[in-house]
DNA sequence: CTGCCTGCAAACGATTTGCACCAGC
DNA sequence: GCTGGTGCAAATCGTTTGCAGGCAG
């Protein structure tokens, strides 16, 4: 929105077309609209949320594109899988180094961006001889609107279904 | 497998036994061995992997059952979901606070003990209202197997195919 | 031209659901 | 006996694949 996000939005996108040449793939419309796609959340889509918002864009879209395209990007290492507890992908188009809040009730996760905590002290790197290049830190809990049913009824965990 | 080990087992089961009683639940045959196949096993299993599991000990079982075991155990938080990058459900029966080292270039997660981190500060709690409650940290980067692939071949990137 | 990308339809695999039956309490 | 668990088969859902064009380089 403001002039730093469109920044940043403006970067992926330079940044996925200099791959595109590098790696001499054809640049298509579909895949960049993918692309703005993710940039444009802020929270971490589903494959099908992402598939309505690039139909809006491009009617024709099939699925399947969205799909495809999707798994390029990740293969080119511009947008990321974000691992939720549900069953189906989610992309997160911040590769940044970030940290994530999980809420235990829901299962939404956010993004944090607070990088007090980055000073940890990367340790045993060569434990088991894993070669450690990164790390990011979830917090579990509750987002304030899962707190708020936690305190009326402390019974029943609201199952883990999927949200649609 | 030692004594400490079966200690942990023994609580776990028994946890279970005195959630099903509070809750007025049967507690079947299944359930339980459901419970000891999670337990049994160090690292993430799919629940495909407990099915067959579970399966060795009492033949007839079907499917559904250890499905609707493992969400039934899931609820009643004796164990976790484990979130990988692919789209198979895995469980773990290890509730207690770890962190894991998650592999970029498998995606296998692995679990790990080491708890010189844990004296992080737990910080800015009550940002945006969410109450933490505990945290993990992931760590990414390359197993040893992975590590030896890349320093070989720089190039693919093993595309990030389910493993089967 | 050549190769990757697209769209469609069909395939696929993991998980869920409806239903009839059976087992704990 | 009532409630919830089980097993089976069918349904569902997200995702992938095969194939016939189409388009970028």
């Amino acid at each position: 929105m403001d002039s730093k996000t469109s920044t940043f939005k403006q970067q992926k996108i330079a940044q996925f077309e200099e791959l595109c040449r590098q790696q001499r793939l054809p640049k298509t419309i579909q895949r960049r609209v993918i692309l703005e796609a993710v940039l444009d959340r802020e929270d971490h889509p589903t494959a099908d949320q992402l598939f309505e918002d690039v139909r809006n864009r491009i009617p024709g879209v099939s699925r399947t594109t969205v799909y495809r395209g999707l798994e390029a990007l990740v293969q080119l290492g511009i947008v990321r899988r974000a691992n939720h507890s549900d069953a189906v992908a989610r992309f997160d188009g911040n590769t940044d180094h970030h940290h994530h809040l999980v809420c235990l009730g829901c299962d939404r996760v956010t993004d944090l961006d607070d990088l007090k905590l980055d000073p940890i002290k990367l340790p045993d790197g060569r434990r088991r001889g894993f070669e450690i290049a990164d790390f990011s830190i979830h917090f579990e809990g509750y987002c304030p609107e899962c707190r708020r049913k936690k305190s009326k009824a402390l019974s029943p965990r609201a199952g883990l279904r999927r949200e649609k």
